[in-house]
DNA sequence: CAGATGACAGATTTCAATATCTGTCATCTG
DNA sequence: CAGATGACAGATATTGAAATCTGTCATCTG
C-alpha cells in the first residue's frame, strides 16, 4: 500500500473510495484512509481541511462521472426528442445499476449526499443545465415549446424525479418500474411538444 | 382521563393518537396507550393483536382523511382538466400544511407510513383510483388523450410525486417550489392534453 | 525549511449492564 | 362467564463508562 509516489489529492480520493467501499459510509475514518496510504492521519489533513471536505470531493468526484457521461448526449447529433429520451433512459440506467450492482456501495453514496447537500445542487444544477441545452435546441428546431427552457428543464427533472432520486432507489428493482418510467417519460415528452 | 365510556377500538385510536402526538413515534408505548385510556396494558392487546396493528390502524385513519377530502374534487362538477389541477393543487396544499403547520407531528406520521407500506399501497391504489376517474371523464369529453387511464393516472402520480411524497417535505418550504409546482402541473397537464 | 509525524484534548462512538416494553395467559371480578 | 388484570419471559431500548476518532500543533527529519 505505502507505494513512494507523490501524496497527491487525487491518490487520497482514491484511497478514500477503497476505505468507503470496503468500511461503508458510518466506519470509514480519516486514519484508515492514512493507513491504506502508508502515512499518518496528519498528513491526510495537510491537503483536506477536514474529514467533511474530504468526504465531500469524494461525493462529487463520485457524481462527475454521470454528468460526463450524459454530456455526450447533449453534444450528440440526434433530434431534441431523442436526445431528451435518451438523456433520461441514460440517467435512470446509469442510476438503476449503480443501485441494483452493488447495493451496499450505493448506500454508502446515499449517505455521503445527503450529508453533502452543496455538492449535490451542483450537480443538480449541471445536469438540469444539460436538460436546458436540449430543451433549448428543441424549442430553436420548433420541435419543443416552452417560454422558459430552464424553468422547464428543472419541471423535467422534478417530474422524473422517481427515476433519478435515491431515495426511489428501493423501487426501481421492482416489477413494472420499466412501464411506470415509460409512462412517465412520455407524459413529459408530449408535455414539451410545440 | 379513565372516563366510564365502554371501551371501543375508537376510542383506542384516538388515545393513541394523543400518545403519538405527545410522546413521538420512537417513544410512544402501548402501556401510554392504556394509561392514557385508564386501563391495563392487556386490555388494549385485547382489541389490537399486535402494537404494529394499532399503528397500522392509526396510519390508515390519518391517510384517508385526505383521501376522503380529494373524493369531493373527484365527484365535483368542473370540467376534467380544472379537476386534475385542482386535485393535485389540493394533495400539495393538504401536504404542505401538514408538514408546515406541525412538522414534529408529520415526522412522526412520516415514520409511521414508512413502517406501514401496505397502508400506504392501499393509500396510493386510492389516489390513483381517482386520478383514473378524472382521466377517464377527461377522455370521455375528449379533453384528454389516454390508450389507459390507470397508467396515465400512475404516471401522473409519479411525475408530481416530488410535492406529495414525504420523502421530499424539506423542499415544501422552500422558496420557488410553488413555481416548481406550477411547472410540473403544467408541463403534466399539457401531456395529457388530447 | 517543506513536509511529515504522533501526542493530545475534546467530540463521538461502542458496548455491556440495566431498565423498559411487548405480547401471553392464568387468575380475578362484577 | 365476559371482560379486565398484572405477573412474567423474551425482545428492545437506555445509559454511562471506556474506547476510538477528529483536528491541532509543537516537534522532527531529509
Amino acid at each position: 500500500m505505502a507505494t513512494a509516489a507523490p501524496l497527491t489529492p487525487e491518490r487520497i480520493l482514491e484511497a478514500t473510495e477503497e476505505v468507503l467501499r470496503r468500511h461503508g459510509a458510518a466506519k470509514a475514518t480519516v486514519v484508515d484512509v492514512a493507513r491504506a496510504l502508508g502515512v499518518s492521519h496528519g498528513t491526510v489533513y495537510r491537503h483536506f481541511r477536514t474529514k467533511a471536505e474530504l468526504r465531500g470531493a469524494v461525493t462529487k468526484r463520485w457524481l462527475d462521472r454521470t454528468s460526463v457521461a450524459l454530456a455526450g448526449i447533449v453534444t450528440g447529433s440526434e433530434p431534441p426528442e431523442a436526445k431528451l429520451r435518451h438523456w433520461l433512459a441514460g440517467l435512470f440506467d446509469a442510476k438503476q445499476h449503480k443501485a441494483g450492482d452493488d447495493p451496499e456501495l450505493f448506500a454508502t453514496y446515499t449517505v455521503l449526499t445527503e450529508e453533502n447537500g452543496d455538492v449535490v445542487n451542483d450537480h443538480i444544477a449541471e445536469l438540469t443545465g444539460q436538460l436546458t441545452a436540449i430543451i433549448q435546441q428543441g424549442v430553436a428546431d420548433g420541435d419543443f415549446a416552452s417560454p422558459d427552457p430552464a424553468l422547464s428543464a428543472r419541471a423535467v427533472f422534478d417530474a422524473t424525479s422517481r427515476f433519478h432520486d435515491p431515495c426511489y432507489a428501493p423501487h426501481w428493482s421492482r416489477p413494472g418500474i420499466d412501464e411506470a418510467f415509460a409512462a412517465v417519460l412520455d407524459l413529459t415528452v408530449r408535455g414539451l411538444r410545440a
